[in-house]
RNA sequence: GGAGAGGUGGCCGAGUGGCUGAAGGCGGCGGUUUGCUAAACCGUUAUAGGGCCUAAAAGCUCUAUCGGGGGUUCGAAUCCCCCCCUCUCCGCCA
């Protein structure tokens, strides 16, 4: 959520950094937010004087009441006109605020100075990882389908497409990554594991910036009014919602594993073959806390312990800094990280790892107080994919395919598989 | 799903219409005492939004906040309504 007093103090300077997303409706939000701001601002100074004068006023009724045992009915009626004036002006308050509140929600967070200028074209390659291998072999749909381990036919049957059923040996790949990833981060990269529900209230959705602008890409359940979660990032950086957190404690790291549901509303057709882009999908999710003046240097931080990921799966990849006519609503600054997948012949998205500045943090209530009797201050909240499953299988299975037909396994994860090599049934 | 009991500051807990932002305790912070530690004693200790002042902070001042939101009243932590949550019992159930 954008930051009131910084839009008051330095108005020029937010409009032109919001400039850089390219969306000309928001120029015009910021508009109607400092018109809304002032008349805020205005109605307060007087409500508050009134009720100033009511407070005084009840306290020498009540020394009145005291020595007459009744109010003269002059002063009654004093008192009840000064009641009036005070709840039309608090009705008129009310319908500021609610309306300010609303319009803020729908303001992007606003964009680091270091991201290019641009849309999506001038993304930025930061680093590259490993030998992407030369464009060809079978493609992903086809291995799995050779190798029996997916069914897109039978998941479409239960619940449409895009919702995959991995089987056998596939199923076991699925739980083997999610193993091996949260091993990794949980003994090697300091995070606390949580496991936590996979359904949250409204508010977890608009604290971390869902909602209420992107409501249509959740799934939502009706009686109750709950939100299957997108992302483990929702319910985990909600964890500290409404919470003043021990300076002490940060920053704090925390990884989840859940499956992620996505509606992909209006992203129908484009890309969705085979595991590129699905509606349930497995995720183990890494997330941090910390103070603001250490938020750049956990970005770097945390898109390490997401890389670390592909490296140990022995895929290439590259890390990506999208531009700020690219960056997602609610960050101030992402990375992707990109798999390089042959056959697709293309790098697919398997990780954003963003920082969110105090952007999630105001809209959720998350504050730190960094030593025993300092004020509070909004933490820094930061994400990333550590890794995402289909995308990352698509790319290892085509990494990592045989001539004959079957798929060897990285050294990192075949433990975890319990097998090092992926076979046809009937063998390869 | 049914019945009941509750939700007060970092924590515990008092408060059922009037000077209560809130007793008391614990914890925290500062100090006195002390060879060191402990103990004791004194002081201090919420959050948010305005205004004044300032280069900024500090400071001063007003307002709001006793789960959330409405309402009654001259006046609400206290009374009424709605919602959320927690606990206990019953029912159902992996």
């Amino acid at each position: 959520m954008i930051d009131l007093k910084l839009l008051r103090a330095s108005p020029q300077q937010v409009r032109a950094a919001l400039a850089r997303r390219g969306d000309a409706s928001v120029t015009k939000l910021l508009d109607e937010l400092e018109a809304l701001d002032m008349r805020r601002r205005a109605l307060t100074g007087r409500l508050d004087q009134l009720k100033a004068e009511r407070n005084e006023a009840a306290k020498a009724d009540a020394r009145l009441m005291k020595e007459q045992g009744a109010l003269p009915v002059e002063v009654r009626g004093q008192r009840q006109q000064l009641g009036e004036r005070i709840s039309g002006l608090e009705g008129e308050l009310r319908a500021v605020e609610a309306e300010l509140e609303q319009k803020a929600l729908f303001v992007p967070n606003v964009p680091l100075p270091e991201l290019p200028d641009g849309d999506a074209s001038h993304n930025a390659v930061v680093r590259t990882w490993g030998e992407p291998a030369p464009r060809g072999g079978k493609p992903h749909w086809e291995i799995t389908e050779r190798l029996g381990i997916v069914d897109f036919a039978r998941g479409a049957k239960l619940a449409g497409s895009g919702f995959p059923v991995f089987v056998g040996s596939g199923a076991r790949l699925a739980r083997a990554l999610v193993n091996f990833m949260l091993d990794l981060h949980t003994r090697e990269h300091g995070y606390v594991e949580v496991e936590p529900p996979f359904v949250v209230r409204r508010e977890m959705m608009t604290g971390t910036g869902q909602l209420p602008k992107f409501e249509e890409d959740a799934y939502r359940t009706e009686p109750d009014d709950l939100f299957l979660i997108p992302t483990a990032e929702v319910p985990v950086t909600n964890l500290h919602r409404e919470e003043i957190v021990d300076g002490a404690i940060l920053p704090r790291a925390y990884v989840a594993y859940t499956p992620c549901f996505r509606r992909e509303a209006g992203a129908a057709g484009k890309d969705t073959r085979g595991l590129l882009r699905v509606h349930q999908f497995d995720k183990v999710e890494l997330v941090r806390f910390c103070c603001a003046v250490d938020s750049p240097a956990e970005h770097e931080r945390l898109t390490g312990h997401a890389e670390e990921v592909l490296r140990r799966l022995e895929l290439p990849y590259r890390v990506v800094l999208l531009a700020a006519g690219d960056v997602g609503f609610a960050s101030a600054k992402t990375y992707d990280l990109e798999v390089w997948a042959p056959a697709v012949g293309a790098w697919l998205e398997c990780s954003s790892s963003s920082t969110f500045t105090d952007f999630q943090a105001r809209r959720a209530a998350i504050r730190c107080r960094p030593k025993p009797g300092d004020k509070p201050e909004l933490v820094h909240t930061l994400n990333a994919s550590g890794v995402a499953l289909p995308r990352t299988i698509a790319a290892l299975l085509e990494t990592h395919q045989q001539p004959d037909g079957s798929v060897v396994l990285p050294a990192a994860l075949a433990p975890y598989a319990g097998i090092d090599r992926l076979v046809p049934p009937g063998g390869a």
